[in-house]
DNA sequence: AGAAAAACTGGACAGTCGTCCAAAAAAAAA
DNA sequence: TTTTTTTTTGGACGACTGTCCAGTTTTTCT
């Protein structure tokens, strides 16, 4: 049994090292020659242990954001009643600043899923996971201030989800490279931001 | 002078024709072979117009988004004083359904252009003017309502911006392939969005 | 008409790619 | 130890890539 944990242990391995190249280089750039490189493996090696490139890189997507997720879920679970908010912006903002080209392979693996459908499925899984979080969120929300959704609760799901992930995203794309200034204007607008779309977005009373 | 007139007529068809292979195929896997084959010419006559691929692909980027970027800024500019929101939401609308899998590669070459140098500088400047057109209709909303905003400008246009980029993408990742269906609930959305943002963002004299 | 320039062709080139395998090395089992 | 089994190697294979060019065809100009 040792041998199957063992080979395990090295498949985890070769796919973290895979995730490191695939960060750095990009999908459309990276190949397995890359990979075994930098994972001091010979080419063959990646070829016995994952049956093709496809499938290493299924392997890729369906873990390297564990750990992040992870820690994502529990950190805005366990933050105080009206305090997730802050903690949310907490937690991406010091995930943006260390692992940034994971986020930005994050968007690449997305946009690679619209093309390859073998991808979608499993980015599909990552998106229903981040979905879940928001959900939790928006019923805890509910619950403390006895609110009510003027839109179906799918809706403002989805929607809270792409305003995030796309601040995020327009955040990656500005490669102004100033961490300091750049981070601090992040969590500002990120604070307006949340509190924009959890205040008028999910008791307004408003008409239409 | 015809000689160039003719040169510059092919060029543009030449472009044309990569953007659409380019569309169809994605940034990552498309050849000048696709290309060349797709456009009824031989492969040389690409090196013989441009360059490189690189060069080809910077032609693309910078071209391809002009006819929408053209049609959304006259639409929402020439429309009434209180719905150019939905004016917005009609025009995105339309040009999802008929040219989804342009803006697909939009979100492609975002992506392509954190990795390559060279492309995230004609991507800012498409970026750029979407920044712009925003801008306009914040201004004009202020005027209209004598509404001040809570946060600076900048920020207030980055994030309007980042959530309808958001939301956009959202909807291409979202294949569930049903038009009718999927089309309705992203106006609806969509509606929904537009009101939050323009409503609470820009007037709340809210504390914080 | 002939001469000069532009447009175009088909293929060669040097690489790189993913895949695969026979054989060597290492580890485990006997 | 010897015998299996597992792991690893280095390279070969064909297909594909971007680049480039010696000719050929077409167009334009004199």
């Amino acid at each position: 049994m040792t041998t199957q944990k063992k080979a395990e242990a090295k498949q985890a391995f070769l796919i973290e090292q895979a995730t490191a190249c695939l960060a750095e280089k990009g999908y459309a750039h990276v190949s397995l020659r890359d990979i075994a490189k930098e994972s001091g493996v010979s080419l063959g090696i990646l070829h016995y242990y994952f049956a093709s490139k496809e499938e290493l890189l299924l392997a890729v997507i369906s873990s390297y954001k564990g750990r992040f997720m992870e820690e994502l879920e529990r950190e805005v679970i366990a933050a105080p009643s009206g305090e997730w908010s802050a903690a949310l912006a907490r937690v991406l903002c010091r995930s943006l600043q260390e692992d940034r080209k994971l986020h930005r392979l994050w968007y690449d693996l997305q946009v690679q899923a619209m093309y390859v459908p073998a991808f979608g499925e499993q980015v599909k899984v990552i998106r229903s996971r981040l979905h879940q979080l928001i959900s939790r969120m928006l019923v805890r929300l509910q619950r403390e201030e006895q609110s009510s959704l003027t839109i179906d609760e799918d809706s403002a799901i989805s929607l809270i989800y792409s305003a995030i992930d796309g601040f995020l995203f327009q955040f990656l794309l500005d490669e102004s490279q100033k961490p300091e200034e750049a981070i601090a204007r992040f969590e500002q607008t990120f604070a307006y931001l949340m509190h924009t779309l959890f205040s008028s977005e999910s008791l307004s009373p408003k008409s239409r």
